[in-house]
RNA sequence: GUCCCCAUCGUCUAGCCCGGUCCAGGACACAGGCCUUUCACGCCUGUAACAGGGGUUCAAAUCCCCUUGGGGACGCCA
């Protein structure tokens, strides 16, 4: 049987980054896109000339391909399909669906305000419906809605909504300057493409009726309707800028593994049961609209957090490493090995949460000259530890395979010697070698620092102590 | 104000459609413990929720109604 492709789209518009509430809407509907083996299409609403940006747009685009959310057509740029929204216009106009109002918007602002302080819902009063007006300079094009009866639609997610058509109003579809709005230009679009399914925000519901009235104004078939939950900030309100970082790019800037903010994504309003981790493959595999829940979210960055750090954990030593050396050089590190960086990334893997911690927590190993920490030095950096410090270079300096094994033989042969115990040289010799009180293993941390450095700060504390003293 | 949508631990959620197996399960966070050369990882344990009120029923987190609370939309923005 012949069943017809899932067509969907991804329609930002380029006056801002692409935030989080946005990159789950791209998401859902590339994840379902991917399942049903449909076509995922990206178009840019850039009708608001005024605000839309080309560096929004690329910051757009950026952030999709970091994602790895790859669409199979466009972007479509909706400031270049003015022939379609025209046309459309035209025919609504020529078979009487809608009308030219001359009305301006001083007198629409007065008007709206006077219903609003009547307790009357602020909709256009339709003063120019019936007066078969022409253009004129100034005048927009409106659709003559249907004045009552019902618009209803069934959610995939939230089931069925209905609205009394007496609740809407004769949208405006082509504006005094010739541009088409956005209702107008979403339908045009979304019909001249062939959108059967149309994902969205919550927010839209209420534009969906509206919709609806063009497309039966043409008599085109109306698409699926799905809209997803909003996701909200910590304070339970609209996720805006004020909430911190919100552009996805700084998630990467931040250190995230691009899969870290997909999984965390997915698991904002969709859930499989009790599952919390998934592969891109898995979500696609799994991912259901069905399964969305109806209720509005809180993005939890801790929780997301968590999952970029159990990411570090399960990636390669390989892939991390490219993916640090960008984060090293950031911090000024030059002509990085990858073999050493691949070294430091095994010992660091688990102590790491973000990239970004992970390049701090590996800069001892790069730096020429390690400083201390002011409590290390203090608590650590002492006297009574010049001999062992002596005792313990004299003993390295003839090693000659210099791995964590034989330091290891090493060390046992030199606590049974002094009669001490591994803790009263590992946080000293720590800060010696690293600055810091908390790194990774001291015999880990000594084999991919190499001997030379290894004696080298041996020395220095020694040197250091002698000074303080 | 009007209309639309929503309501389980602090947060994300399972369970709700098809009432009993739920004195409500998982995850993050938090607290305690174990492991241990530090910090982590890992493992174990704990604190913590069905918004309120009415119904229906032998039985309600689950069905119905109301209230309250939250969100959204009401633009010649998208």
């Amino acid at each position: 049987m012949s069943q017809e492709q899932i067509v969907t789209r991804f329609p930002p518009s380029p006056t801002g980054y692409l935030h989080i509430g946005s990159t789950r809407t791209a998401l859902f509907n590339w994840l379902f896109t991917r399942q049903k083996h449909g076509k995922f299409i990206l178009r840019i609403e850039d009708t608001d000339r005024a605000r839309s940006t080309d560096d929004a747009t690329q910051a757009i685009l950026k952030s999709m391909e970091w994602l790895g959310l790859d669409w199979d057509e466009g972007p479509y740029f909706q400031s270049e399909r003015y022939d379609i929204y025209n046309a459309m216009v035209d025919l609504l106009l020529l078979t009487g669906q809608a009308y030219h109002c001359h009305c301006s918007p001083d007198e629409l602002d007065q008007r709206r305000k006077d219903a609003q302080a009547r307790g009357l819902k602020p909709k256009y009063d339709g003063k120019c419906r019936d007066l078969g007006l022409g253009p004129a300079l100034g005048s927009v094009v409106r659709l003559k809605a249907p004045a009552s009866g019902i618009t209803q639609f069934h959610d995939i997610i939230k089931g069925p909504i209905r609205f009394n058509n007496e609740e809407l109003d004769d949208l405006i579809l082509r504006r005094s300057d010739g541009s088409p709005t956005y209702h107008l230009a979403v339908v045009a679009d979304d019909i001249n493409l062939g959108i059967n399914y149309v994902i969205r925000g919550d927010d839209h519901v209420n534009n969906t009726p509206r919709q609806i009235q063009i497309y039966n104004a043409i008599e085109a078939t109306v698409p699926r309707y799905a809209h997803v939950p909003m996701i909200l900030g910590p304070d339970r309100a609209r996720l805006s800028k004020r909430h911190g970082a919100m552009s996805v790019l700084a998630y990467r800037d931040m250190g995230y593994l691009p899969n870290a903010l997909l999984n965390s994504l997915a698991r904002l309003g969709w859930s499989y049961g009790d599952q919390e981790r998934f592969t891109k493959e898995e979500l696609i595999e799994k991912f259901s609209l069905e399964n969305v829940g109806k209720s509005a979210g809180v993005f939890n960055p801790e929780k997301m957090l968590d999952l970029n750090a159990h990411y570090i954990r399960e990636s390669s030593d390989e892939f991390l490493a490219d993916k640090l050396i960008p984060f090293l050089e950031q911090s000024g590190f030059a002509d990085l090995d990858k073999t050493m960086v691949k070294k430091t990334v095994t010992t660091l893997k688990a102590r790491s949460k973000t990239l970004v911690d992970m390049a701090e927590g590996a800069a001892f190993y790069f730096q020429d000259d390690i400083s201390y920490e002011q409590k290390g030095d203090e608590k650590f950096l002492k006297p009574d530890m010049l001999d062992l410090f002596e005792q313990l270079e004299r003993r390295i300096e003839p090693i000659s395979i210099f791995n964590q094994m034989s330091l290891e033989k090493m060390f046992a042969s030199f606590m049974e010697e002094n009669q001490i115990k591994l803790k009263k040289i590992a946080q000293p010799l720590r800060v010696a070698l690293t600055g810091k009180t908390a790194s990774p293993g001291i015999f880990e941390l000594m084999e991919v620092l190499g001997k030379d450095r290894v004696l080298e700060r041996i020395q220095k504390a020694v040197n250091h102590i002698r000074k303080k003293s």
